[in-house]
DNA sequence: ATGGCCTCGGTTCGAGGA
């Protein structure tokens, strides 16, 4: 059982990298985020002629994610019931009884910023409502662009970013309040060779510099989590012409 | 020192991303 998370940055660019990656990656679940695509726009057609089945909530230009999945996709939820949010950033879905969560964290911007402040507001309404999503569903699993990196070995220059959006205290200590639901991160489960990221910046150089950062995450609960075997990152399709600025993470489950 | 790119919408520049 493989489960991926890849932010695309625009699935209308970006489609054809997504299937050629399937291609050669077939994968059970796939979580998709900043699709940038209105529902009508959506490559249905496209998607399930790979073999996938998708459920997806867009909004134009910005945000936007999808799960495509090899298995029947149901009980499906777009939004945190409990957070009143016209950007569309959460799906959440059941596939083959794992209560799987697609998430577009927002960015914040800057520490000093309402996006910031909105960020942790909306952080604080998901550790909430995964609460009582986990009290039902005891397999669960959420994967996303959480924007957040986790430790200063997630960052290629902790020094430059201290305090910094993205590496904030109050951030990191969100990330820690998701990891309190007993929810681990699939990543460090197992031993990774140092400077591995899964986002670079367009600008100087930052990938072929390996300026990155590990912000995209998939987090699993205990009976997901003892399922896992192994945890990677792909950092092919940032190789590729016009690609996305992250990668995609893959967790393999048993 | 600063910003350096990419995407979108909608026109050729601004907003947003991270």
């Amino acid at each position: 059982m493989k489960l991926v998370t890849w932010n695309v940055n625009s699935l209308k660019v970006r489609l054809p990298q997504v299937l050629q990656w399937l291609e050669s990656n077939p994968v059970d679940v796939l979580c998709l985020q900043e699709t940038k695509l209105t529902d009508d726009k959506f490559p249905v057609a496209e998607i399930e002629a790979a073999g996938y089945q998708v459920v997806f909530s867009g909004q134009k230009t910005y945000n936007g994610v999808a799960i495509l999945s090899r298995h029947p996709i149901t009980e499906v939820i777009k939004n945190n019931p409990l957070f009143e949010d016209e950007q569309q950033r959460i799906l959440a879905a059941t596939i083959e009884g794992m209560r799987i969560v697609c998430a577009y964290v927002p960015n914040g911007q800057a520490v000093d910023s309402d996006k910031y402040q909105y960020k942790l507001r909306w952080l604080d309404a998901l550790i909430q409502w995964l609460g009582t999503e986990l009290k039902q569903h005891e397999s669960l699993a959420l994967l996303g662009d959480y924007n957040i990196a986790p430790a200063d070995a997630d960052v290629h220059d902790p020094a430059a970013w201290e305090g910094q959006v993205l590496v904030s205290d109050a951030e990191r200590a969100m990330f820690q309040r998701l990891c309190g639901l007993n929810l681990s991160d699939a990543f460090r489960l197992f031993p990774q060779a140092e400077k591995l990221y899964s986002w670079w910046d367009y600008r100087q150089m930052a990938f072929r510099r390996n300026r990155g950062m590990r912000i995209d995450h998939i987090l699993l609960s205990p009976p997901l989590a003892s399922r896992c075997i192994a945890c990677e990152i792909d950092k092919l399709p940032r190789k590729w012409e016009q690609p996305s600025d992250h990668t995609p993470v893959i967790a393999t489950l048993t």
